[in-house]
Formats: C-alpha cells, sequence, structure tokens
DNA sequence: TAACTATTGCAATTGATTTGCATTAAGAAA
DNA sequence: TTTCTTAATGCAAATCAATTGCAATAGTTA
C-alpha cells in the first residue's frame, strides 16, 4: 500500500497538480489510511507543520483533479478519502458513538443510468447512511 | 393542500410539539411549497418577523419529532422540507444553476435492510444527486 | 385564571471555511 | 544549473451558518 514518495509525486503531476511536499504527504496518508478526514484529523495525524489555512486548499486541490473525495457526516466538518475508482463505496455512521463503517454497495448506478437518459450531465451523487451501531444498540445506545 | 390554521395546530400537538405562531407558519408553509428551504429561505418567504435563532429552534423541534427532514446540498446550508412518509424521495441538484428537482426513487431501502440484519438499529439514509441540468448542458454549462 | 414549563428574542460566541496579500517554492525554459 | 513564471504557502482577518446563555414571554394543563 504505502510506496514510494516518487509514486505520489508522479500521480499528482499525471493529475496536473504540482507535487508540492504538503500534497504528496496528504495523498501518502490518505493511500494508507483508508476512510475519511477531516482537516483537522488530517492536520494531527499528518503531524506537519503547515497553516490550517493550506491544508484547506491544498485538500481542495486534490478534490478537483479528482484525486480524492469529500463525504459529509453531517457533523459539521467535510471529511475527505481518496478516490478510489474501482472501489466505489459509502458508509454507515452510528449515531451514537460517530464510528463510522464502509459499505461495499454502490446504489446509485441505476438512477445515474436513469437521470443522464433524462438529459443530465456529469451525474454523481452522495450517499451516506446513518444508524445505532451493534456495539452501541447493545448497551442501549441511542 | 392548504388547510385551515387549526389543522396544522393538531398536526403540531399530535406530534408532541406547542403549538406556537412560528411553528404553524412553518408547517404551514412547508405543507403548501413542497421543496426543501433554507433557514434565510424560510425566514424570508414567511416573511414574518422573529429572530433567526428563533426559526433555528423551531425547524430543530419539527425536525426532532419527525415533521420535517432536513437534506443538504453541500453548499454550506441545511435545508428543511416536510416529512412526508408516503413519499420518501431524493433530489438531484444542478451543480451550474443550483436549481433541483426531485427524483421520485429511493434507492436505499435494500441496503436499509441488510444493515439491520447486521444488527443496526435505526438505520436512515441521506442521498442526493448532483448534476449538469439539460437545460444549462445545452448551452455548455459548467 | 393561575402556575408551570417551553418558546422566543437578543447579544454574544463558536467553529468551519474562505479571502487577500505578501512571501516562497515548483516546474518549465534557456 | 540558473532564470523566470506561475502557483502554493503562511498569516491575519473576515465570513457565515449555526449555537448558547439568559431574561422575558406565551402555550398548556389543572
Amino acid at each position: 500500500m504505502l510506496k514510494d514518495p516518487l509514486h505520489y509525486k508522479k500521480l499528482l503531476r499525471s493529475h496536473g497538480l504540482r507535487a508540492t511536499p504538503l500534497r504528496i504527504a496528504l495523498v501518502e496518508f490518505l493511500s494508507s489510511h483508508h476512510g475519511p478526514f477531516t482537516i483537522r484529523e488530517l492536520q494531527e495525524r499528518l503531524n506537519r507543520s503547515g497553516n490550517i489555512t493550506t491544508f484547506y486548499r491544498a485538500t481542495e486541490a486534490l478534490v478537483e483533479n479528482g484525486l480524492v473525495v469529500t463525504c459529509d457526516f453531517g457533523d459539521g466538518s467535510l471529511r475527505y478519502e481518496m478516490a478510489q475508482e474501482k472501489d466505489h463505496h459509502h458508509h454507515i455512521v452510528c449515531t451514537s458513538c460517530g464510528r463510522w463503517q464502509r459499505i461495499p454497495i454502490c446504489i446509485g448506478d441505476q438512477a445515474t443510468q436513469e437521470l443522464e437518459k433524462t438529459g443530465f450531465k456529469e451525474v454523481s451523487h452522495k450517499l451516506e447512511f446513518f444508524g445505532i451501531c451493534p456495539a452501541c444498540a447493545e448497551r442501549g445506545g441511542r
């Protein structure tokens, strides 16, 4: 999973992005830690000097160029995760403990096709599930 | 569609809510204007004195008691719309002009069942589609 | 009508995200 | 390599949706 930095440099360049240290670190981290992270989390986990504004702008650049996708658990902070073409998925978030897990199924494909048939272009979707996870449910989680 | 105020008073009370003028106005408006509205939009459209904080708290009460649901078009403001049990639906939002329309299909039911089989309780989901609408696409919309 | 409790209004705050601008660094060209 | 152009970064300040505390007010129930 963890490749050498040159790999990520090339990845960035192939997506039309300058390979700056922060961007390299971001793609490296997100590639080896599958899952959605908030900007704050990225900043902490990368343990890297750098202004929060720069983190916002760097991740934004990754999103704009298709390397990273966002997802929103509805808690006020956007989350970022590696875009993995072969592995489109969604999440279920526990409304009690906040933990999440990925759902390997995608459910939007048919609807996407139908929408594109009606003249919509570049159709995408955002889907997240919420619920009380088994562990929380067991201890009467709310 | 538009019923007399008493109807909405009863509706509120039957959901365990006090029937205040603002809440009545909100359910009245949302019942007769199907669609998701931001807090600002509600405030403007209701053309009603009342602090924005109160709007937040009033809609929040409606959501908590199941009369209203929220949806998020990813533009920074949460939107509120009447919860219509018989008419679960989603939206497609044009990324160019911002206009939206409803999609009468729901796609989460099967996944919901599967998730509940694995021990999750009270499973719900949020789903929104995005794309360039036919009109925008025609004029080369971005 | 009185009493209890929830709702409202107002001011101030929070917290994520954005913006402007000067400084610095990446990548292309010489 | 060195130079040049342009984009990325850092910092401070600003936005903006949403929330909080508290005193004043209005629904409800008895």
